[in-house]
DNA sequence: TTGACGATAGACCGACTGGTCTATAGAATA
DNA sequence: TATTCTATAGACCAGTCGGTCTATCGTCAA
């Protein structure tokens, strides 16, 4: 389902297509999931961002620094797009766009993972000593950039955008944690 | 077409629902459109790209600052982000993420698409006498956490992580341009 | 008035969609 | 062994998809 997801999208991906592939019948989905197609599509929004909240932490861990961390993340994220073929971006993103004011569990599923993504990254982030107020106010923008290059990133079929991307903002933060005081009046 | 493909997505909008509400046979499509509907998605994209440009002109040409224009084109897209009741935004965006390395003419009108929008921010930032190289890189920058931050708000029902994420922008932006030197080191 | 032609109109098509339903296999309980 | 219940299996369904096809309409040129 993820990769179907993260490659066609939500209404992209075929349920009978998904099974052959899967070789499963389709009792089995309508056992385990009787709510069918949207309720497997939150099984695998929250498996993704339970993944991706483990990637990383590991990350985080790994590198002592928390801007090195996102910095690494992102072109993590990049590697995996370019050895699709720029199929293979983010699956929550193609959901989140797809998704109509009507499909209220997709969206609140969605919602409560990209807080998480975050709230994790936000308190990476304080770590560094900035304030609660502007870790969460570089999560967001982080996020944001984050989504939108890997977007670009597949249509340009190149890395160049998001790699630039990634730079600047991790350049301007660590501007900014250099000159605290200039920022945050 | 635009209004389906910001909402539901490429593979979401049906052309026989398309063409109900727009109260058109099929043949009257297909005469004026051999390809169909990616050859109507192309054209749609690029009829996006052309009023977003011309949109974003103006906004320029009103505020003097191309940093402020920025902030008001960000703040102006949250808000009929709202008004759809959380439904329409970036109609590039959600095709973007549906389309397959497969899709070459989509992906090609999507590429350029943004290729232009990120050349007349650019080209708008080069006025306030940063370099070249960096006015690229903040319009990369820029078009990424604009399309990030649309997709969040999306999904949480909310413009608060859009407002965030371009306050935070704008003011690292603004930030650097006072101090350029540290920056481009 | 006739002929030609591009535009309009919509019936129709096979392929595929998500979802339901019945039949059975297999394990656990009695 | 007999019974019960869950899990598996896939045939089947109505509805919809994008796309093709033929018939007619409207407007010019001759």
């Amino acid at each position: 389902m993820i990769n179907g997801l993260r490659t066609r999208g939500y209404h992209g991906v075929g349920l009978n297509a998904l099974l052959a592939t899967a070789q499963a019948p389709k009792g089995v989905l309508y056992h385990h999931f009787p709510g069918g197609k949207s309720e497997l599509a939150v099984h695998a929004i929250e498996s993704v961002v339970e993944r991706l909240g483990t990637d990383l932490e590991k990350v985080i861990k790994r590198t002592g620094d928390p801007v090195g961390a996102l910095e690494a993340w992102m072109s993590g994220a990049q590697k995996v797009l370019e050895k699709s073929g720029f199929d293979s971006g983010c699956p929550l993103a193609t959901i989140a766009l797809e998704s109509t004011a009507d499909d209220q569990t997709i969206r609140k599923a969605l919602a409560t993972a990209f807080e998480q993504l975050r709230a994790q990254i936000s308190s990476s982030l304080a770590t560094t000593g900035m304030t609660h107020a502007m870790a969460q106010s570089f999560a967001a923008l982080i996020i944001s950039a984050y989504e939108g290059a890997l977007l670009q990133a597949r249509v340009s079929g190149s890395g160049v955008i998001m790699k630039e991307t990634s730079e600047t903002l991790i350049g301007l933060i660590r501007m900014s944690l250099r000159e605290p005081k200039e920022f945050q009046d």
